[in-house]
DNA sequence: AGTGAGACGTAAGGAAATCTGACAAGGAAC
DNA sequence: GTTCCTTGTCAGATTTCCTTACGTCTCACT
């Protein structure tokens, strides 16, 4: 009687999960620092992000917060807000060995210092 | 004896099912239809109204598209997007007898297919 | 190459939350 | 009064989640 559990009949928690585990990452954040933050355990948020695990409202509200995300960056509707460069920026650099990422941070940081010329708005229309 | 459950340790499940319940109340929608519509037992609807259930976050999404209410609505993070006036009328009517409700809504239908002179849009600086 | 530390995935059994199915209270319409 | 509809709530069954643990992988250092 054990339910033929034919479990990918809805992608949406995994499209959930796949985002936070993105936005996590970028932030360089551990899945226990996340964890704690939330009060929950860690393999929780590992089996969350892998999409087997629900996330309560209130749990997702905490995190959009510490990922510095709008809700509705996680509610599926819309892709936008991180724009292709980032996005992108971040997927190569993930790919890269520990010495030739702490240079990409290095160049990164660099540019902060030095000088925020213009705001990096998302779609600047530059007179 | 009879209350053990009754911990206000955190208001924001209760905020939160408030909120849920004010929403539904507004359209007229049974915890029933609100049920099925998220394919979830109906005391589960009547639980996360009163803050004893928690809701996850696809549902709560889902209840936002129902409810025609923005996911930002139920974060706590802001109150407005239901103007004063429709809230308070809300409130109002409520506690009206079926007949005077009835006249309301009359006049209310009457005003719409008068004239919508201008669209009712959120923040119409008519004048 | 070998080793140790940190991050992550996953599993088994127990704990906690939710569902099932039902009953009772409150109003509204009749 | 009665009937219908909605809602709150309960007890037992079921599902989900937590606890604890183990294994893998990568990186840094020797």
């Amino acid at each position: 009687m054990t339910k033929p559990r034919s479990e990918p009949e809805t992608p949406e928690p995994v499209e959930l999960g796949r985002r936070l585990r993105e936005a996590r990452e970028y932030l360089g954040l551990s899945q226990e620092q996340v964890a704690d933050h939330l009060g929950i355990p860690r393999p929780s948020v590992s089996t969350i992000e892998a999409g087997k695990r629900r996330i309560t409202f209130l749990e997702l509200k905490r995190l959009a917060e510490l990922y510095r995300r709008p809700l509705s960056y996680f509610s599926g509707e819309e892709e936008q807000d991180t724009d292709e460069m980032t996005d992108a920026l971040f997927r190569t650099t993930k790919e890269l060995s520990s010495t030739d990422r702490e240079q990409v941070l290095r160049f990164a940081q660099f540019l902060r210092t030095a000088g925020p010329a213009q705001a990096p708005s998302r779609k600047s229309a530059s007179s």
